[in-house]
DNA sequence: ATGTTAATATACCGATCGGTAGGTATATTT
DNA sequence: AAATATACCTACCGATCGGTATATTAACAT
């Protein structure tokens, strides 16, 4: 495996394990069998570092997430399959979902946030931009799409974040589990 | 105003402007106009100030939202009577409550989370027996009552952290939002 | 007046922080 | 063969980190 994509991998695990602001360059690029100037030449800063780690993460998700928006001829679908591909993202791979969580709801001065915020900012257009476009076959729906992508957003995560906690049990986020999720949005609590 | 109560503000206002790993203790006791060991001798440590910022919040918020707990019989009153106290607190305390949402969500070896963990189990443990307490009065929600304190708590803290994002909009978390927050979570989106 | 305790301050510690100046071996291009 | 670019290195920087040994002051009880 070449230079860029161990310290990658190392930066990814140790940022999540302990926290962006908690691990040191030095622990980095000892983990990754480098020298310091060696990261610094490869990501300028510990920041590009970061930034570098989570567009390797986060650029390929919000693409796919964006595609699976178009469809809105089936609202609840296309719910379901968001839904799906955020718990699968957690499953498959937990350590950047976790790093990006934690950042956040990281302080909005900190490098951490401001690395993450663009792609929460993201996520959250995309699902706003979803219910709007799904008011013309939902009209009751008008003029909630801000309160409902806020709402929607924050059940998914409250899912994964419980998962997370509850030691490994990531094998949790199951598509049954999803459609779960996705119901109880839709549906609220009395339906079973 | 007294030594500790001057330091107690100046932590908890800088941690949750910077974020805790980015506030250090120098600049803490600068602005509180001591010297370091001042600290040091009320709390012990920086751990032990974060803990005593912590404990001055959430023991009495967690305190009132076990009593309101206790009423079991009118879900739904229950239910809004509980947002309404996390949206009062977020609104009256934003800067305590806006530190513990990012400590929450904190890797799980930091110092940060782990002070903020008792916290935030007690809140899922207070829900969690909420809603099994309530199953015999609503049986369709048998057996479902650890997904719904997640969810519960999840769309509160979306709501919340929304709110925080938008520049000051606190004056968003009214009883009006936190109506519309639980309908949602009780009826779902097709119950405007 | 004196001893005691609580509440501060002065001055310092070793460790680690993010970052860099400057050099070198190797591969590629001209 | 000369020039250039890539991919690393050794050695070091000033600043800040959390924390403390020790001295001093203020308040109070005897």
């Amino acid at each position: 495996m070449d230079t860029q994509t161990r310290l990658l991998d190392v930066a990814l695990s140790l940022f999540a394990q302990a926290g962006y602001e908690n691990v040191g360059t030095q622990k980095i690029v000892t983990e990754a069998e480098v020298k310091k100037p060696t990261l610094y030449y490869y990501f300028g800063s510990k920041q590009g570092l970061l930034a570098a780690v989570l567009e390797r993460f986060y650029g390929p998700f919000i693409k796919e997430l964006e595609q699976q928006g178009q469809q809105t001829e089936d609202l609840t679908g296309a719910l379901e399959a968001m839904v799906n591909h955020y718990f699968e993202a957690a499953r498959t791979h937990p350590e950047a979902y976790r790093l990006g969580l934690s950042l956040m709801y990281a302080s909005a001065q900190s490098e951490g946030f401001q690395a993450m915020q663009p792609y929460f900012q993201q996520q959250r257009q995309l699902l706003s931009d979803f219910f709007v476009a799904v008011v013309p076959r939902h009209g009751n729906l008008r003029g909630r799409h801000d309160f409902l992508s806020v709402a929607f957003l924050g059940a998914i995560h409250a899912q994964i974040t419980a998962a997370f906690s509850d030691e490994v049990a990531l094998d949790g986020l199951t598509s049954d589990h999803a459609f779960r999720t996705c119901k109880q949005f839709i549906h609220g609590i009395y339906a079973g």
